[in-house]
DNA sequence: GTCAGGTTTTGGACCGGTCCAAGGAACAGG
DNA sequence: CCTGTTCCTTGGACCGGTCCAAAACCTGAC
């Protein structure tokens, strides 16, 4: 009835338990017909190992934390992807949680993950209260993904690289003759390192930028298009935060009487599934989420090979990715 | 160095291991001055029970893994979080998995979770093979949320009632005059109650329903729009499989130049975000997420309290939730 | 036939908890 | 003062693995 263990296989396969953990560890030390023997009664008896009295042992659970950010963000799904696969060659599994869910409690978010005893935590995008990180990233390797909040020592953080994905929206713009340009801008790291790309390079060529604040939301993003294309001398495009706040921005316009690109254009960030329904078919920049995961991944690894050092800052190349919303101005 | 045990901690407070034991796990046979100096040692050693170590006493992990459907699919979220609540407040916690995520490694996706010994599984939507979790449903609680494939027996199934709401699709387009409509079809178990539901109630009022299949993508609805669309005698609304799919409608309908909901209505299924959008806003079906996690976690706790028997099927009652795409036909 | 040297195999300690039977303390009644 | 209860504590076995030092087994050489 009870599922067989180690002690049960090594009797049926007539050797200790010893050598039927050296055979199922993979060890070169064990003479073939005995490591069949133990093989075949693993097969009959449809032994599995137990993970928690390998953990037990080991002291290690080979399971790393995953943290995300909120669940309803679909932005990280690419990123986790490419998560995912250099993690699983590596033997490790990944365990997710939300860190929204858990915060009704009022717990730290990681709590759970030290309890399980994970080997490492990768973060997911900006958490709640980043300071609640240090303790945790003191016990444990830890890798911030997707964010840009400043970390605590010994954490590497791996993200997009947003200045410059803002950049080749300013270029794009001021490449299809936009003059008078706006951007609206979010609060939290990221969107302070977009603002700045876009300003900076938006100014390098001549172009007047108006910057109009605004929440990350969809709702935020069709208030502040109202304000901005409700004044006089009104942009010609539009740079939004994130794809979320460029819907908002679509909206806003159609409400207007805008037709896109016609009248105006209009670009967002993130490329996220938004961006990609043909109803929508938004410009956005692809900040490359598949990248970010996949060296955020080798970071953990490294850390948890022993070699440590100081946290360090990873950059991906993000691309933009021109759909049906942004085209020549009126004027030109 | 090494994280402190439940013996650094009796050493410290001056009494044995099993006191320690016996306080942490809240008995109520302890003199309150030797609970007071356990839990001091354990505040002062920042003591933390080791997970790995109680689960293999115990022989259980306080953990139920959740096997998502894909993470892609952002349905299932409110039906999270309407698992998380019950299951936290009985002191389990969440382990979730992305059955594509793994799906590449060939293994099948709930392994892992056999592996680490969770208590009990839940599945949440649809899997690519829904046979392969019988073997698991034999070991392991086991409770399917938000699908409708036949399922093992043992194993009980909570989902909404898409029957149910799709008769309240066709009430609500009946009312509005549409006497001629259409439903865009999908596979799978869900997808053939919804159509069932939704001809049943609408041959009931007289209404003439023409079916096109498609798939459940926003592509596959604009396909089949254009197809239904394109026909003579079109009908007025439309009715289709999940709000992706309606998505893809709405674009066809703009390309055909139709003005929804002027010249056609459009339903979806789902509510997801997507629908809430202001651009979109999107009439749609609320399929009662947070009720249908809500209960699919009290079964799972009910077969953990060795309340067995067989499987059961619940449903929650969806509820309408009209937005801006419908409204009377043009010849009512 | 014995022995050194290498290869396989094994028993037992250990990981950090839970659980239980038995031991000790305290207190009431005789 | 002794005894029987009740209440609190404790040592030690156990969960199912890993790991290591020592034992057992080979092999070829002398």
């Amino acid at each position: 009835m009870k599922p067989p263990t180690i002690r049960d296989v090594a009797e049926r396969a007539g050797v200790s338990k010893s050598l039927v953990s050296l055979v199922l560890r993979g060890s070169d030390q064990v003479r073939p017909e005995k490591r069949d023997a133990v093989l075949a009664a693993v097969r009959e008896l449809g032994y599995r190992p137990n993970a928690a009295a390998r953990s037990l042992s080991e002291r290690r659970t080979r399971t790393v934390g995953v943290l995300l950010h909120d669940l309803r963000n679909p932005w990280y799904v690419e990123l986790l992807d490419g998560l995912n696969s250099p993690l699983h060659t590596a033997g490790l599994r990944m365990l997710l949680a939300d860190a929204r869910l858990g915060r009704r409690t009022g717990h730290e978010p990681a709590e759970p993950f030290l309890d399980l005893g994970v080997d490492g935590l990768v973060v997911v995008g900006t958490l709640p209260d980043p300071a609640a990180l240090a303790p945790v990233a003191r016990r444990l390797p830890t890798v911030v993904a997707g964010a840009r909040e400043p970390a605590p020592p010994g954490v590497d953080v791996v993200a997009g690289d947003d200045e410059a994905g803002a950049r080749l929206v300013a270029e794009h713009l001021a490449a299809l003759g936009h003059r008078r340009i706006a951007h609206i801008a979010g609060h939290g790291a990221v969107a302070a390192l977009r603002r700045r790309g876009f300003e900076a390079a938006a100014r390098e060529r001549g172009l007047d930028v108006v910057v109009e604040p605004a929440d990350l939301t969809e709702e935020g993003g069709h208030r502040a298009a109202v304000r901005l294309l409700g004044r006089p001398g009104r942009p010609t495009a539009v740079f939004a935060v994130n794809d979320m706040t460029a819907v908002g921005v679509l909206s806003a316009a159609g409400e207007l009487g805008l037709r896109v690109p016609h009248d105006l254009s209009v670009v967002g960030y993130d490329n996220t599934s938004l961006a990609r329904l043909r109803h929508l078919w938004l410009t956005t920049v692809d900040n490359a989420g598949h990248e970010v995961g996949h060296r955020a991944a080798r970071c953990l690894l490294d850390r948890l090979e022993g070699r440590g050092g100081a946290g360090r800052l990873h950059l991906a190349a993000p691309a933009l990715e021109v759909r049906g919303t942004t085209g020549p101005p009126l004027t030109a």
